[in-house]
DNA sequence: GTTTATGCAAACTGTTTGCATTGCT
DNA sequence: AGCAATGCAAACAGTTTGCATAAAC
């Protein structure tokens, strides 16, 4: 069921100077594939499965390069352990943010008023930009609260 | 030159059941006088100097209370340590966002544009809300990028 | 007096690093 | 061939936990 035309970030990768290995190509396709945020163990996991060879100092290794080009976003839910995200899906698909329920920490992704969020983003970012001398690479935006199931039950302190 | 009026938290601490003790206060006094975004470890030194009795593990077990009622914000900038601020300053201070700067870790409060940030996130939160049937007590909103210092001398990989 | 909070030390967990080896290009 | 990337094991750092003691209420 997995398609796997073009790789998407192969060729990005390959641009930024970095080599291709089968660990990487293996990482890039399971963030390629993944629906969910993947923490760094469950990529390891996946990769694991077609290429045991994989180390998971490898996939920190790989992760730190992806999300330092821009090519992975890398996200903080909260529970002490980091999660990886494509930047673009394999059909470009729709940008979202992020609902994180503090009770157990299901995250949703939503994409509703997106495009508002991304136009106020994009003037937010200009004024910044220009007022602080700061050059931004990206933006996270989160909400955080209790998610249909916790807000019942609220007994666990 | 540290003016501490009737304590901020103290009352509501209290409010939810909880017991006032001298290190719970000192820790409270701390986030209450900070300007900066405090780790575990700078509010466990900052208390020492007042009350040497603090033991660390209270500073986490106080500032975990303080946190799941909404009393203080707990931000993760990327650096693997978790900083904390009080949600409402001395006097209702103005409230903000974070621009994190991924070079150097630098981190830069900015309130501009905070009240159109502020009218569309409540719309948005309003609308996620119900779509979701999930309770939004708070959000976070941060941009990455470089600084001015560090973009720089982007020789750093 | 009862119950909650504390401190200490040890345990834990996710992540990083040193180093010799492997494998891209 | 030459240098980047890897795996393994050990180191690391921040945070959490068990437990007996102390302090709030």
């Amino acid at each position: 069921m997995k398609s796997r035309q073009e790789p998407l970030l192969r060729g990005k990768l390959k641009g930024y100077g970095y080599r291709i290995t089968q660990g990487r190509e293996a990482i890039m396709n399971v963030l390629a594939d993944a629906k969910e945020h993947l923490s760094a163990e469950d990529i390891y996991i996946k990769v694991y499965a077609s290429y045991p060879a994989i180390g998971l100092t490898s996939v920190y290794r790989t992760l730190e390069v992806l999300v330092s080009t821009g090519l992975v976003y890398k996200f903080d839910f909260g529970d002490g352990r980091a999660r990886y995200e494509i930047a673009e899906g394999r059909r470009g698909e729709a940008h979202h943010h992020h609902l994180v329920c503090t009770g157990c920490g299901r995250v949703i992704d939503y994409a509703d008023f997106i495009n508002e969020e991304l136009a106020l983003l994009k003037k937010t970012e200009a004024g910044l930009s220009k007022k602080y001398n700061f050059t931004i690479i990206n933006h996270l935006i989160q909400f955080y609260g209790f998610c249909s199931k916790c807000k019942t039950n609220k007994n666990a302190k």
